[in-house]
DNA sequence: AATCAATCGCCTTAAAATAGTCCATTGAAT
DNA sequence: ATTCAATGGACTATTTTAAGGCGATTGATT
């Protein structure tokens, strides 16, 4: 069974998170929006998961320092040098059968 | 020394992870577009780097299977049962003295 | 329990993203 | 090498968000 939240509750429950990031830092929305470089209403959004934007977010996470964590999405997958040397290079389209490759 | 790739580049690179985790499953944009219930330009701008809403991203990761990631910003910080009992409610506004609790 | 700052909620305007469509480019399969 | 689908890029109209500012709540401190 896979999460059930809607994209509404999961925005509101990502917000939560940004939120609890600051307030471990004990600094308030003002001063978040502007070490960050964006407006106050902008950090209230996200926290409220009333809506953002991709550049905010991202402006805010470095601004907490955690910029790091967009990096985590998607893993590099680890292969071993003689296994890099057969490798294909990785896929820049997707293919034209419509069966998946994988699930 | 901090990460020193700038917003808009973090975005783009951000982007190029959305691509991998869509490229491994081999579905095409617009394939990804309907299942997330967005436009195919959202997909393209998300992968692309130019500027996406965070409804988009959550759409889009619930479509890939990753919505599991945006949970992860802020793990929750495990105490003991009998921590808990002593525990202070967590703060739920910053503080009115300037002084940071962290760094 | 009284104070005061942190947060909320709403407003207006400007800027940006979505959605839809079309054509050009290019990777992948034959 | 040829073919054709996957992607990029541009354009317009519409919707959403950013930004800035304003009182109204409410949590944290005293």
């Amino acid at each position: 069974m896979q999460n059930s939240k809607t994209p509404v509750e999961m925005e509101a429950a990502f917000g939560q998170q940004l939120r609890d990031l600051r307030l471990r830092r004990n600094i308030d929305q003002r001063q978040l929006a502007e070490q960050a470089g964006v407006a106050l209403n902008a950090v209230k959004n996200l926290e409220n998961g009333r809506g953002a934007t991709m550049t905010s977010l991202v402006k805010v996470l470095r601004s907490l320092g955690r910029a790091d964590w967009l990096e985590t999405l998607a893993p590099a997958v680890a292969i071993s040098p003689m296994q890099l040397l057969k490798a294909k290079q990785p896929r820049q389209r997707a293919s034209k059968t419509k069966g998946n490759a994988n699930a």
